[in-house]
DNA sequence: TTCCATGCAAACACTTTGCACCGTG
DNA sequence: CACGGTGCAAAGTGTTTGCATGGAA
């Protein structure tokens, strides 16, 4: 699963590129990256990507499923690689922190959505706000959104 | 319930301006606007409210409470006034179909939420992404995000 | 009469696009 | 060696801000 992208490429007629493959590792190694994250930390240590070379990057390793992106601000999506499981993100509104929740958690409202609504959601792309725990009560300074 | 948004505005310290009435009545006859069509909405009827009004304005109505914002897409934010209860939004992919819930009918995932994860989700805040029964299977043109 | 609110224009943040050149397959 | 991919620069969208003027309280 280690070069699996490789033939993931290949497999739909996309080109294997140096630019693709340091596209890609920056979103494994960020975890949640925005498109200027993902390109500040090619930067780092590699030659440099243009920027949109990361734009329509990113949108082509999502076409294939390597990758996918949310909205964990009301500022610009963030990707992630799909590290096995599908999750959906938790984020609090005053303290920023993101947690992942599996998807499998959430069975009884995807089950509710399909039979009440004839909805299939995309858990995967669900980020949800709120507040956390330890910011309950207590809102304070900066927030998202 | 009709005049109440004056009383609102003024318990908090905002002054009463007919461009803030025009920009809630707008929302309200919408349903769900971006901020670009509550400002062609107003210009339809009445004297131009600056686009920047229109900005300014529709976070003093959601600061507030009298209206709210999701994303319906990835594009422009989308307001709605509160009419009544709370609810969250499905959107399909395929078809752009909008349709609100109501946040009762997801009481065991916020229930789920609080005692798992300690977390306290805005449910008027959310919109969830997906695909409707109708375009199930059939994935064709035209689709949000 | 005092400030808050507005209009206007410029600046911003993020993203997309057109085109010539480059390099994978 | 053909055609998809990249870099670059410019244009697009959506949103915010500084400042002078205007009007609600």
């Amino acid at each position: 699963m280690n070069s699996d992208w490789r033939a993931r490429l290949r497999e739909r007629g996309y080109r294997l590129t140096p630019q693709r493959e340091l596209v890609l590792g920056a979103v494994e190694e960020l975890g949640h990256a925005t498109p200027d994250q993902v390109h500040a930390e090619i930067r780092r240590h590699s030659a440099a990507v243009n920027l949109s070379t990361v734009y329509r990057t990113l949108e082509v390793l999502e076409e294939i499923g390597l990758i996918r992106h949310t909205h964990l601000s009301d500022r610009a999506p963030t990707y992630h690689s799909i590290g096995g499981r599908e999750h959906f993100h938790l984020v609090c509104r005053n303290c920023s922190t993101v947690t992942s929740v599996d998807s499998g958690e959430v069975a009884d409202l995807t089950g509710l959505l399909g039979e009440r609504y004839g909805f299939t959601p995309d858990i995967g792309h669900l980020t949800i706000f709120g507040t956390c725990h330890h910011c309950d009560g207590a809102t304070s300074e900066g927030s998202v959104e």
